[in-house]
DNA sequence: GGGCCAATGTTGACAGTGTCAACACCTTGA
DNA sequence: TCAAGGTGTTGACACTGTCAACATTGGCCC
C-alpha cells in the first residue's frame, strides 16, 4: 500500500498506481480548457500516458467518468459552503445566508464549464449514481441548514422549508446559467447583479414599500 | 415559385422542394424523442429521405442546424407570450404577469428536452448568430413590457426594470432548469411549486408579514 | 519461496460521427 | 438554348465510444 503511493506517478511501469485521480483530474482541466464536448475518452487517455482504453478499467463508460467528476464538483462545492459557516459560526444566519449567494455565483462564474457539467450532463437526474446524487443533496441540504436558522431567529417567513429552499437555489441557479450561457452581460456587473438578486429573493419585486436598499 | 410549394412533399424528385424546413421539424422531433445528443447530421439526412450530406447544403454545420432549431423556438415561445397578451388585453398586468411565468413553466417542463436546445446550445452565447439573438431578446423584452406595466399600475416596486426582468427570469429559468435536470420530485408538484415560486418572486422570502397565502 | 487469481493495462476491431472535396443533376434566367 | 449556380450525392478521412481478446502485474495462499 505505502509502495504504491511511492509508486504513484514515479517510474512509470505498467500499471499507473493511480489512474483513477489522474483520469479525474485531467478530465477536469480538459473540461476547463474546452468545455465538457471537448471531452474524449481517448485524448483523455493520452493526457494520462495511459493506453486509449485504460479509462474503461476504472469506468464503465464516458457517462460515469463525466459523473464522477461531477461529484467531486459537488463535494468541493459544499466545503464551500462549509468553509463559510465555520469560519463565522457567530455571525447573523441571513448574512451567512447571503455569503453563500455571492460564493454560489462567484464559483459558477469562475468555473463555468465546470458548473455546466454539473447540472448539463444527465447523471443526477437518471438515479444510476448515487454518489453523485448524494453529493448534490448535501449542497441543497446546506442551504436548507441556513434557512432553518433564519426561521428560527425571526429572520425571513415560516415558510415550508422545501419551498424556500427550492426557490432560493432556483434564483441562484438560474442567474448562473444566465450568466454563463448568454454572456452578453460584461463581468463587472457580477457585483451588482449579484447583489441586486439577493435583495430581490429577499424582498421579491412587488408591493410593500422598498424602503430598504 | 408556386410550383416548388405544389411539390414540395410530393413526388420525390433529385430536388426536395423545401429540404430545410424538412430538416428543422426532424430535428425536433428527433430532440423530442432523445435529446439533443441523440441528433446526428447522418440519422436526420435519412429521415428526410435524403443523402447524408445534403443538410449541409442548408446549415454550415451541426451548430448552425441546432441554432437555427432553438431559433424557431425561441419564435414559438415569445409567441405564447403575445398570444396570452393579446387574448385578454385588459386583465390586471401582475396577473398577466403570473400567467406568463406558469406558461413558461409549463412550456419548459411539457418541452424539457426542446427547452434544454435553446439555453444549452452554445448558440446566443456566440454572438455569431445573430437571428438567434434576436429571437431569443424578444422573448426577453416581453417580460420587461410586462413588468413596466406593472410598474405604471403601481403593483410592483420601482427598480430598474433590467435587474427585476432579470430577477424574474433566472428565477424561472432556475425552476424548470431543476425540474428538468433534477427529475426527483413528480410532476403533480408542478402547480403547487410553479405557485409558490410566482408568490415568492413577489414578496421574496423575508421579514415583513408573509399572511397573503 | 512458487504459483494462481483478480485487477489493471494493451491492442485489434467495428460501427458511427462530422465534414471536406469532387462530382451529378436540375431549375432558372439571359 | 445554354451556361450558371443552387441543390443533392458519393468518396474519403480523421476521430470517437466501446466490445473482445490478450498481456502484465501485484498480492495472497500453500
Amino acid at each position: 500500500m505505502l509502495k504504491k503511493l511511492l509508486k504513484c506517478k514515479s517510474s512509470k511501469g505498467y500499471h499507473h498506481g493511480d489512474l483513477r485521480s489522474e483520469l479525474l483530474n485531467q478530465a477536469e482541466a480538459m473540461i476547463v480548457e474546452g468545455g465538457v464536448q471537448s471531452v474524449s475518452i481517448r485524448e483523455l487517455a493520452k493526457r494520462a500516458d495511459v493506453s486509449r482504453n485504460a479509462p474503461y478499467r476504472h469506468f464503465k463508460d464516458k457517462h460515469e467518468l463525466l459523473s464522477a467528476v461531477a461529484e467531486v464538483l459537488f463535494r468541493r462545492f459544499s466545503a464551500l459552503f462549509e468553509d463559510e459557516r465555520l469560519q463565522n459560526p457567530t455571525e447573523d444566519p441571513l448574512i451567512q445566508l447571503e455569503k453563500m449567494g455571492q460564493i454560489y455565483l462567484q464559483f459558477a462564474v469562475d468555473n463555468s464549464q465546470l458548473y455546466k457539467l454539473m447540472f448539463s450532463e444527465p447523471s443526477i437526474a437518471d438515479g444510476k449514481i448515487d454518489s453523485l446524487k448524494e453529493a448534490s443533496d448535501l449542497s441543497f441540504a446546506i442551504l436548507i441548514s441556513g434557512l432553518e436558522r433564519c426561521q428560527a431567529a425571526g429572520l425571513i417567513n415560516r415558510d415550508p422549508l422545501e419551498l424556500q429552499g427550492m426557490f432560493v437555489w432556483s434564483s441562484l441557479h438560474g442567474l448562473a446559467s444566465i450568466l454563463i450561457d448568454i454572456p452578453c452581460l460584461p463581468v463587472e456587473d457580477l457585483h451588482e447583479m449579484t447583489r441586486s438578486s439577493l435583495t430581490m429573493i429577499r424582498r421579491g419585486i412587488g408591493a410593500k414599500d422598498s424602503s430598504d436598499v
